[in-house]
RNA sequence: GGGGCAUUAGCUCAGCGGGAGAGCGCUUGAUUCACAUUCAAGAGGUCGCUGGUUCGAAACCAGCAUGCCCCACCA
């Protein structure tokens, strides 16, 4: 790097380069150690089909972050990656590209073929996204990713499903389940979507058997199912139709009778008070029809269309079929009124096509006694959550829990391992493959579901350490360190992770949680494809590179909640990069001649500065990484290298550099450029790691690479307050100069004489060995330091820093008016100030209650404020004179 | 119905018990000397409202208002 070299940085050149070379040096790669201590995480594995998108960037930052950060602090550090077969999602993409491809469906492939298919697909873009993590820079240890549905991962699945199935938690039953008459299987309840939607409360009167012209009226929002209504159901205790109870009803268009039954489920204060009760096509229904033993009437299919049983509306789909029924029993004047009523209504998550309760035979585990240790370790701190309040997200559901629907009738997936006997009616399951029945011998058939793909995702973090068998990765990196993953999937992935852990290693998966929000559009809408307002991270990372969407997407915002993108952010953060390069080419630019070994002159106030900034920073940096909290990491970073190490620090080195006269004072200013910026790359290299690498690289350095260097550790002996506080009085009057300079419009090309006028002989020293600040950075010439009680200058601007009075003589005379103003402003507000500082000094509660660390601070604000207002005072009163 | 989050500068957001902050935008000035993807200076805010706790509240507590989100078997 040299000045030859572009003063723009160029991600391109670099960012690929070091990618490969980290790969191929294996600097990603862990090892069992299992005398060192170990940091873990396990990807959440992206669906095989993906492409990544903001949430996947977010993600793996934050995770990239947390994993190059420890590997720094000399953990044995695993980040496992892998994808998930994401049985659904999978299969409808599949199924659309035959559709479109070649214009056939599964069906007229069959189920083996068709896998063969999806596989194949697999083979095809399963890498994609993972060479894109790759991009982004995700440190993962490549050579052991994993999958879903390779045979370690099956395997766990296998045993999982078997030994919960041996100890009765995995049950089959028939029962009504949320039916995606689209995707044609069924869905676990998460899987459903509930939305508002506006819809329509129909009124109908059903006539009472044998008693001519007196009817019940009955209210639905689903007129369809009407078909399908074996009862209708009062309150026991609602007078309205207590007389009722027992009697007969015909239903409307079937003619079918039906009982009137009591069930204290009902609320006499919605609609009429009355319900319809249709077993076969409504959870409620579906309880109701158990308690009163009534028949099941199925009139809608699996496909959404009406069945034989609905008589003439048979073949119709549900919709049509509810607006002829609703004109029919209008014409046939059963149609009391219709209002217009807001309700919930259950979409697939896949499809968002609206889900049909329909009653069919499932395998379902058994919630409750999983989620009690889940719940427990919650509970006790074992795995806590970061931010803390999703613990309550987590347990709300856990206590609630209902059972899990684990079958799905698709064909991508884990094949439930349930073999029957047709002959004698067995059900086997088995961990090996059943080919005869073991009761009678006869012929069996597998069960032709699969599981849902949670199933296997719970199973995550031991199944890809190598469990069921007893590894030495499970030893060292089970459970791992922390999940990184976004709120919306705490039910799906999170819970079931912990309960399967729990179980089935009687551990916890990860002992911290780190949820993330969503990544929203400008306007914050969630990024969808149909909505087309998705940014894709890749042209992110083709216009700005990698380390600038990284540096974007973890700033600015908060754990937990949700952000939004925004160009101007990734410009933003582009600049940063930008400014970095262009410090360590100012710092190259000047290295020649640089001999760490010669001799050096003393420290000056700067570098001693800018040492003891670096070590705050080291300390505060590690942390907030320490607890999660990367953005303020991020932005201490940013702002200690452009706003002190950039802005002041360089600034204030040059003059020992270009002066090649004095070499030891030359040799200083270079070690300690070298030295800051070598730490500050070191600190910065987990949340812009190529950058850091580049520069790091043409720095004066030790070791290979950045990726293993160590992390940085305060040096207690370089921290020193001293040095800062005199450090920031120097800028304090630097800043007031340039101030009145500014003011006055002086050309920067122009210097400006000044007086100090001081408080002790502390000061005087002070800016008197450092007048060279002055001079270079506040443009100042003929700099003269008096005491405070010398005469005053007549024609000179005034301000004032902590006892220091800075006066900047001008040529002609001063615009009275305008100085006076300009000083008022400064008394104003100091005024303020003090007034506040003295309201606390003399409140007899504060000074006996409050630290005194905290009192004594007051106090000495009090005194600098009612010295720099007594200065300002004086001279707006000598102001006043002149006129 | 239950729960959560948000409300701070024109915009997007940090801060979360002791002197109101950043980025972007805006105004003014600056280009041989690392960087105009830059530098310097500046304007701009009774921190949603009402109570309470406290010596002290933007921050803690309660209530309210507005917006967003999640959960729940609202026929």
């Amino acid at each position: 790097m040299d000045k030859t070299i572009s003063t723009v940085y160029d991600p391109k050149q670099v960012e690929e380069k070091w990618y490969k070379e980290w790969e191929a040096r294996g600097y990603f790669h862990a090892e069992v150690k299992p005398d060192d201590p170990a940091f873990s995480i396990v990807i959440p594995p992206p669906n095989v089909t993906g492409q990544l998108h903001m949430g996947h960037a977010l993600d793996n930052t934050l995770q990239d972050i947390l994993i190059r950060w420890r590997r720094m602090q000399g953990y044995n550090t695993l980040w496992m990656p892998g994808s998930d077969h994401a049985g659904i999602a999978t299969q409808i993409k599949v199924e659309e590209n035959l559709k479109n491809e070649e214009n056939i469906t599964r069906y007229d492939l069959g189920r083996e073929k068709f896998i063969e298919r999806v596989w194949e697909w697999k083979e095809q873009y399963g890498s994609r996204i993972l060479n894109q993590l790759k991009r982004l820079g995700a440190s993962c240890d490549w050579q052991r990713e994993r999958f879903t549905m390779d045979e370690g991962c099956s395997k766990a699945v296998r045993e999982v499903f078997v030994s919960l199935y041996e100890q009765g938690l995995i049950y089959q039953g028939s029962r009504i389940t949320n039916w995606c008459v689209r995707c044609h299987t069924a869905l676990s309840d998460i899987e459903v979507e509930h939305e508002d939607q506006p819809g329509k409360l129909w009124h109908v009167r059903y006539p009472v058997v044998g008693e001519d012209g007196i009817y019940l009226t009955v209210a639905t929002t689903r007129p369809e199912t009407i078909l399908g209504d074996t009862g209708v159901a009062v309150h026991p205790e609602d007078e309205r139709y207590k007389h009722l109870i027992g009697k007969e009803l015909l239903l409307p268009i079937v003619g079918r009778k039906i009982p009137v039954i009591a069930d204290s489920y009902v609320d006499p204060a919605f609609g009429t008070g009355a319900v319809k009760v249709t077993p076969a096509h409504d959870p409620n229904d579906f309880e109701m029809g158990v308690r009163h033993d009534l028949p099941h009437v199925v009139v809608i299919g699996m496909d959404g269309n009406m069945l034989p049983e609905a008589g003439k509306y048979e073949g119709m789909d549900r919709y049509a079929c509810r607006k002829v029924l609703v004109a029919d029993l209008e014409e046939a004047g059963y149609l009391v009124k219709v209002e217009e009523h807001q309700h919930s209504v259950g979409h697939c998550q896949r499809c968002h096509t609206v889900v049909e309760p329909l009653v069919s035979k499932q395998w379902f585990v058994k919630m409750a006694p999983l989620a009690k240790p889940a719940l427990d370790v919650v509970n006790d701190g074992r795995v806590q959550f970061v931010p803390e309040r999703f613990t309550k997200t987590y347990t709300n559901w856990l206590e609630n829990i209902r059972d899990w629907c684990i079958s799905r009738q698709i064909w991508w997936g884990h094949q439930i391992p349930a073999w029957y006997c047709d002959d004698c009616g067995e059900t086997i399951v088995s961990r090996t493959d059943v080919t005869v029945c073991p009761k009678c011998g006869g012929a069996v058939r597998q069960d032709e579901d699969v599981l849902d793909t949670w199933f296997s995702s719970g199973l995550w973090p031991f199944s890809t350490m190598g469990w069921p068998e007893d590894t030495a990765e499970l030893r060292q990196f089970y459970p791992t360190s922390v999940l990184v993953t976004g709120y919306d999937i705490i039910f799906f992935w999170v819970a079931r992770m912990i309960m399967l852990g729990m179980a089935f290693r009687q551990e916890v998966p990860f002992r911290h949680v780190f949820i993330h929000g969503l990544v929203r559009d400008s306007q914050g809408r969630k990024m969808s494809k149909s909505l087309g307002n998705g940014i894709d991270p890749l042209e992110v990372i083709e216009q700005y590179g990698a380390d600038t969407l990284r540096f974007m997407l973890i700033t600015g915002n908060t754990p937990g909640n949700d952000m939004r993108f925004y160009w101007e952010r990734v410009e933003s953060s582009r600049n940063f990069a930008n400014k970095i390069w262009n410090a360590s080419r100012f710092v190259m630019m000047n290295l020649d001649g640089y001999d760490a070994a010669a001799p050096k002159a003393p420290y000056t106030l700067a570098d001693e500065w800018i040492l003891s900034r670096l070590q705050q920073t080291v300390r505060d940096v590690t942390n907030m990484l320490e607890n999660y909290e990367l953005g303020e990491a991020g932005r201490l970073l940013y702002e200690f290298i452009w706003n002190e190490f950039c802005d002041w620090y360089i600034e204030l080195a040059k003059a020992r550099l270009y002066n090649h006269e004095a070499a030891e004072a030359r040799a200083t200013a270079q070690s300690v450029l070298c030295s800051v910026l070598e730490a500050a790359m070191r600190l910065l290299h987990p949340f812009m790691p190529f950058i850091t690498e580049e520069i790091w690289q043409c720095l004066p350095h030790d070791g290979a690479t950045i990726v293993l260097k160590t992390w940085p550790k305060a040096d207690e002996a370089l921290l020193n307050p001293a040095a800062e506080s005199q450090m920031n009085l120097m800028m304090d009057v630097i800043k007031a100069i340039r101030n009145m300079r500014a003011e006055l419009n002086v050309p920067p090309g122009k210097k400006s004489p000044a007086l100090l006028q001081v408080a002790t002989d502390e000061l005087a020293a002070l800016f008197d060995n450092n007048s060279g600040y002055l001079r270079t950075l506040g443009a100042v010439d003929n700099l003269t330091i008096g005491r405070l009680d010398d005469a005053k200058p007549e024609h000179a601007m005034t301000a004032v820093a902590s006892g220091v009075e800075i006066y900047l003589p001008i040529g002609g005379l001063i615009d009275v008016p305008k100085e006076t103003q300009r000083l008022q402003k400064e008394l104003d507000s100091l005024d303020k100030e003090i007034a506040r500082v003295e309201g606390k000094l003399s409140n007899a509660g504060f000074l006996a209650k409050a630290p005194n660390d905290v009192v004594e601070k007051e106090q000495a604000k009090a005194a600098e404020y009612r010295e720099k207002r007594q200065s300002i005072q004086e001279r707006i009163a000598y102001l006043a004179s002149l006129v």
